[in-house]
RNA sequence: GUCCGGAUAGUGUAGCGGCCUAUCAUGAGGGCCUGUCGAGCCCCCGACCCGGGUUCAAAUCCCGGUCCGGACGCCA
């Protein structure tokens, strides 16, 4: 019953071993004299082949009753045998069926049959049994690996900071109200403020790969309730010098993905294009003189419409940086130019088709981050816990947050963002 | 939240007033078959979202509800 080799690490060459395969009963294909047993397991498919002749009538027997997607584990001697799909089979000394599977199935595994993106999800188990759908989460994997690897490099520390905090907001978005024994607490929308409050820690370069939750009903193919946020904060660095780590970092992971998720790209027919850096940097003002010539005439201080975002995106036609925000749309701690306090030194990075990260060099000085909280409309008194890490030595710091879902699934063309989530956490989905 | 589209066997679909005892594929059950690899062939099983209405007649038209998809909005 112990594996000795995943589908993939078994070779032609082994001819005449034995080894033992777990995994599922992927199909069963009797034509007779001669029945054939598809094993799947994580790495892919092996062929067990059951001679009517001259195998074990047990055996035979076991095999016949087999439902599909049962879990099984199949002891056999590898055969070199230029007719079987990866050039070899296994000819079954032991078979055990460890977990029947009932029948019919809710999906089909196989790839003959579609299902909804709904059907899917309420048997995700199911579904991520689809090479298809686990090549996904596969290079999720490789992706997180990689920034993992990119950030230790560039020496950053990873930290984590808490999602159950009691603060209302930072601004801007909703949040998920909890109980917190006796007391009203929330679930964090990100972890910027315990980041920057690292910076005067001195960790210098932090960084923390979590989830974030935003109680907005929106509605989308792009917006999540629970998400997945890749967040940093360096000291002594502006805003330059992040969006400088952000584009590198992209081109990092892409080109890892490319080199180590090959495999993966090639089940969901992905042919990935390395993005060439520096990304272009284009002004707000800028943005909103393109989206005008499509029309859509937005008032300087006004956030872009999805419409503008998408006409900018296509005629830019690959990622870059919209700079210089005016400051009243982007949250206090964006650090507003000197001479010019209207704007403040925050960027977005956008891939064509969407936002996928943003940031900006941050307020560092006590007092103008007090006025900062309150021009925005909200209470210091509610960011005490935040604003005692600036009055004792902060230094001038910057950082960005990125979304890994939409990292992904901008990544490999995916359309809607719940493909790329385990157990999507959306306006109407709370189980799975 | 607004607008548009949709809901038919386990899964994915066709049908859009009578030709429906509802199509096709896949699947489940049974049978034949020694090289399948989306196996093939034969038999068989399984469905019109819920409620109301129009009509001689409703899967089909109308109204309400629920759920799903898409666009927008909301969204450091």
């Amino acid at each position: 019953m112990k594996r000795t080799h995943y589908s993939s690490q078994i070779t032609p060459e082994m001819n005449g071993g034995s080894v033992t395969v777990c995994g599922w009963a992927h199909e069963i294909r009797d034509l007779g004299g001669i029945t054939f047993l598809i094993v799947r397991d994580r790495e892919g498919l092996v062929q067990v082949t059951l001679f009517k002749k001259t195998i074990d009538k047990n055996l035979l027997e076991i095999v016949r009753n087999i439902s599909r997607e049962s879990v099984v584990t199949v002891t056999g001697n590898v055969k070199k045998e230029a007719k079987a799909p990866n050039g070899y089979e296994l000819v079954p000394t032991d078979i055990k069926v460890l977990g029947k599977a009932e029948s019919p199935l809710p999906m089909d595994t196989t790839g003959k049959v579609d299902a909804d993106l709904d059907t899917r999800l309420d048997v995700r188990f199911m579904d991520i049994r689809r090479p298809h759908t686990q090549a996904i989460f596969r290079i999720r994997h490789l992706i997180l690996n990689s920034i993992r690897d990119f950030m230790d490099r560039e020496g950053f520390i990873e930290i984590t900071t808490p999602k159950i905090v009691a603060t209302a907001t930072e601004g801007g978005t909703a949040l998920f109200p909890i109980t917190y024994f006796e007391r009203e607490a929330f679930l964090n929308q990100s972890p910027q403020l315990f980041k920057q409050i690292m910076m005067s820690a001195g960790l210098d370069r932090v960084f923390e790969i979590g989830p974030i939750f935003r109680a907005e009903e929106h509605d989308t193919r792009k917006h999540l309730n629970e998400a997945t946020s890749i967040d940093i904060e360096a000291s002594f660095l502006d805003n330059q010098d992040v969006m400088v780590i952000l584009e590198n970092l992209v081109q990092r992971v892409y080109s890892d993905v490319a080199e180590t998720g090959s495999k993966y790209l090639r089940t969901l027919g992905v042919e990935l294009e390395i993005p060439g850096i520096p990304f272009k940097r284009i002004t707000y003002d800028e943005a909103i003189s393109i989206a005008s010539d499509s029309g859509d005439n937005i008032e300087w201080g006004d956030d872009l419409s999805t419409e503008s975002e998408h006409y900018i995106g296509k005629t830019i036609g690959e990622h870059y940086f919209i700079i210089d925000w005016p400051t009243k749309i982007k949250p206090f701690y964006a650090l507003p130019y000197e001479n010019r306090s209207q704007v403040c030194r925050a960027f977005d990075m956008m891939h064509p088709r969407m936002e996928l990260s943003s940031g900006a060099q941050r307020v560092h000085s006590y007092d103008l981050l007090r006025r900062r909280i309150t021009e925005q409309g909200l209470n210091p008194d509610g960011f005490d816990f935040y604003l005692k890490a600036f009055r004792y030595g902060m230094p001038p710091h910057a950082g960005w947050g990125l979304g890994v879902e939409r990292l992904l699934m901008t990544m490999l063309g995916i359309e809607n963002i719940r493909e790329v989530v385990l157990f999507p956490r959306d306006r109407r989905r709370l189980s799975p």
